[in-house]
DNA sequence: GTCGATTATATCGCACACGATTTAAATATA
DNA sequence: TATATTTAAATCGTGTGCGATATAATCGAC
């Protein structure tokens, strides 16, 4: 019996799972300029975005579950990108605050969103493309969240 | 310094990372029926259109390394999914085939792809958007590969 | 025909990613 | 105010995902 809902070319997931990878695997190169991991990258536009912030802010900007980003954050900790500390008022909290070297990065990644663009010979007409896809998968995130 | 270039929201690779990671989550449940990963659901779906293949064949048309697919494959071997087998005119390749086992899970996820739509809650019209997204991110995908 | 290059797969180490569960602090409610 | 509930992080186990490297078979140039 023959599925034509089962061909690999008519799912939705698949493209989006590749890409996801492709672009990751375009990023590293970017990133290790800098000693960064993807997600680690994800974590710092955050905090470049907002200093001290909690593992459950950056985990729910991020879409990640905080088990995957206790660990994404102690390893941040110990490249000294990030300090963790406990709130004050609310001691089950952990702030995430920048270090010096953490801060310091924003300038060299400035440009890395351009590079991007130019590895994956992005042109201005395809820009228009790109964003609205953007905006689609954005409203299909808003969509699945509820 | 403020940078347009560095916020979360307006970066493209984010919406597709997050997308790709809730759509798994959704496809989840569906798959645990069936004792499946996403990974291996997608394995499935290639030797479901044609079965005997290489392990390079897989890891190219789901854009993985062999060193991702390998162990994957293993994982599937020990669950009685598909046979490994060297390939007799090439000793170094391994050509997968589906037993009996992989082969009848065919039937149960036929219903798979319209239990997700119906889940996520897309109605007919969203559908061509979500064609239009598939579209989209497989010219993307062409792109980066050249 | 032989030896260097190429190809197919596997191995290793590290970093996610997530479901399930645990721990401790804060809050709500009787 | 004592206790049940909720909330914030962390811990545990398993399965990817990938760069770098290894191994063995095949191919190619001489």
């Amino acid at each position: 019996m023959e599925y034509e809902q089962l061909k690999l070319g008519n799912q939705v997931c698949f493209p989006i799972y590749a890409a996801s990878r492709l672009i990751t695997r375009a990023y590293q190169p970017l990133l290790d300029q800098l000693g960064l991991t993807y997600p680690q990258y994800l974590v710092l536009l955050v905090l470049w975005e907002t200093d001290e912030v909690s593992v459950n802010d950056i985990s729910e900007n991020l879409i990640l579950n905080t088990n995957t980003v206790t660990p994404l954050l102690k390893r941040m900790e110990t490249q000294g990108l990030i300090n963790r500390n406990r709130s004050n008022s609310d001691e089950r909290r952990v702030i995430i605050s920048l270090t010096k070297k953490g801060n310091d990065l924003k300038e060299q990644a400035a440009t890395i969103p351009q590079q991007l663009l130019e590895k994956l010979d992005v042109s201005e007409l395809d820009l228009h493309e790109i964003i609205d896809l953007r905006d689609k998968l954005n409203r299909l995130i808003d969509a699945i969240r509820n």
